[in-house]
RNA sequence: CGCGGAGUAGAGCAGUCCGGUAGCUCGUCGGGCUCAUAACCCGAAGGUCACAGGUUCAAAUCCUGUCUCCGCAACCA
């Protein structure tokens, strides 16, 4: 049996359609969950949508529309987004799905029933213009700033989850499990929080859309019980209890640094209470901002995936953000800087890698792979299996961008070892076993690189794979077919042009560039 | 005294946990090669690592203090 490896992403809100940072997020996971495929292991990879709340519930009566048939509209721009991406999940679960609403009302009683969930006055300003409750702040001269009116003073009985109960367990997760919390700089925090973390509430009285608490139709389950509990649903928790038993605990969930407290603090008392094993990594991810500023609808900067795919392909933002952002910490888009890295490290330097070795074959071997020489290609052999190891090194820590960068370091090797070889010289030379020697290396050094980079850039691995011609699929190849010599002499490869075409200045520079 | 992030070459960043010749990409300048997507390779210039103290044989890295910038209301990962 091989090791299961389960990774899960925050489930987007569905009030709007999906953005930049949606894409960051669920690109990330992808490439860690092909990644961990790529090993051998049994991988689950689960994301989704939350569809409940009142922001939806507003959103769609903005539109004169219900609630489901809001939601039907935008969870599937979600789905079809991350099908261009290539973002290739195992299940993606809708907090609507039938399954889910049972397992969450059946969890909810079980917390109530052991006092884990108690009941609460709650007690707040309410604008009845924005129909939700004020925090002082909010407010202008005491009044609402979008109503002008004063909130009224309002309580309604809540349910409420018993985090205090379990804060003292948390803690000794937290303190006893250096990976639990990641990044690191994300634990202090956490455990500064959860001194004063208060005990939340877990319904709303106001809202319609959502589930209903079991026995109080009067009430639906918030986003704590509701949106959270899919981890586990997701993989069958309540209704396919041998596939929960097979992925959970969670090998990494995967969220945004701000939600870090809710899946540190809520979730895991959530967990305990229910007598589930906690994750074993949360691992809250930066923010995407746009040139310097954060991006926001108000400031009108929000970047759509989509264009972006649509114009440059779904790799070329795939890697820039991969390899741009440091994993973990806050990163920035900036169109400029995103033609430079693409054209640099996709088309310069890989893509033109494999396009002058295949054009270098074609003309001194008709294209078919020379015989190796071991004498001539040790050296790139060597550097294969250091970067092999050192790339499982980075990735096993999730440090993306520095495995990258090693796997961008073979390539420049590559580039370099053909210089320094000079099969041209060769050729000319007459040298043929020599210059087949070192096509042999290069190719085979490009095979190897194909399979490490295609968690990654899967479209562009698979455009590589299909020009050196490997005879078997891409997705099926495994850690060991890292081993040098995969290739074999006398197959036949299959130049059809370079497989990222450089972004040109074409429009912006239209009339600044010429001379 | 609210919380948190950040200040490193012209630009964008890594390195800071586990002190020891300051690194990457782009840009600039010079050279090479000619197989290739005006690409690739080599070399050079360019940094008081925000500032001030301290610890140390040695500090971008550890400690103390100061300054500056950015998030923490909403849309929102």
């Amino acid at each position: 049996m091989p090791r299961t490896f389960y990774i899960t992403t925050a489930i987007d809100y569905t009030n709007a359609p999906p953005h930049i940072g949606h894409a960051y997020e669920k690109i990330a996971a992808d490439a860690i969950a092909r990644w961990h495929r790529m090993l051998g292991e049994d991988v689950f990879f689960l994301t989704g949508v939350d569809e409940h709340g009142v922001k939806i519930e507003k959103a769609a009566a903005a539109e004169g529309i219900s609630p489901q048939e809001f939601v039907g509209r935008i969870s599937p721009q979600f789905i079809s987004t991350w099908a261009k991406l290539g973002v290739k999940y195992d299940r993606f679960i809708r907090t609507t799905d039938d399954h889910h609403e049972k397992a969450v009302q059946q969890a909810f009683s079980r917390l109530l029933a052991q006092g884990d969930i108690y009941k609460a006055k709650y007690e707040g300003l309410y604008c009845a213009g924005c129909e939700e409750f004020k925090n002082e702040r909010d407010l202008v001269d005491g009044k609402c700033p979008q109503h002008g009116a004063p909130p009224q003073p309002f309580s309604e009985e809540n349910y409420v989850l018993a985090i205090a109960k379990y804060k003292d367990r948390i803690r000794a997760h937290i303190e006893a499990n250096p990976d639990f919390v990641q990044p690191e700089s994300r634990r202090n925090e956490i455990l500064n929080l959860l001194e004063t973390f208060p005990d939340v509430s877990v319904s709303r009285q106001k809202v319609k859309w959502g589930i209903p608490v079991p026995g109080d139709e009067s009430q639906v389950i918030y986003v704590w019980i509701d949106a959270l509990l899919n981890y586990v649903t997701g993989i069958g928790w309540g209704s396919d209890e041998a596939m929960f038993a097979k992925y959970w605990p969670a090998n990494c969930q995967l969220i945004g640094k701000d939600i870090t407290k809710f899946h540190c603090i809520i979730w895991p008392t959530v967990l305990l209470a229910l007598d589930i094993p906690l994750p074993r990594q949360v691992y809250g991810h930066g923010w995407v901002n746009i040139g310097e500023q954060k991006m926001s609808k108000s400031l009108g900067n929000v970047i759509e995936p989509n264009a972006i795919a649509d114009q440059f392909g779904a790799d070329a933002l795939r890697y820039y953000l991969l390899r741009e952002i440091t994993f973990g910490k806050d990163g920035s888009y900036t169109f400029d800087n995103f033609k430079l890295r693409v054209n640099a490290d996709l088309a310069n330097n890989l893509g033109n890698a494999l396009n002058r070795t295949l054009g270098m074959l074609e003309k001194n071997f008709q294209g078919a792979v020379p015989a190796d020489v071991p004498g001539v290609t040790a050296e790139l052999r060597d550097r294969v299996v250091e970067t092999r190891a050192t790339a499982a090194v980075h990735m096993e820590k999730l440090e993306i961008q520095e495995t990258l960068e090693t796997l961008w370091g073979l390539i420049d090797a590559v580039n370099k070892y053909i210089d320094t070889q000079a099969p041209w010289a060769l050729a000319k030379a007459g040298e043929t076993e020599k210059l087949g020697g070192v096509l042999y290396g290069v190719l085979e050094a490009l095979r190897v690189v194909t399979i490490l980079v295609s968690p990654f850039i899967p479209h562009l691995a698979e455009k590589l794979w299909e020009q050196i011609a490997v005879p078997e699929a891409l997705a099926d190849q495994r850690w060991e077919a890292l081993e040098w010599g995969g290739l074999v002499a006398g197959q036949q490869t299959n130049k059809t042009g370079p497989v990222y075409p450089r972004i040109e200045d074409e429009l912006a520079e239209a009339g600044t560039k010429k001379k």
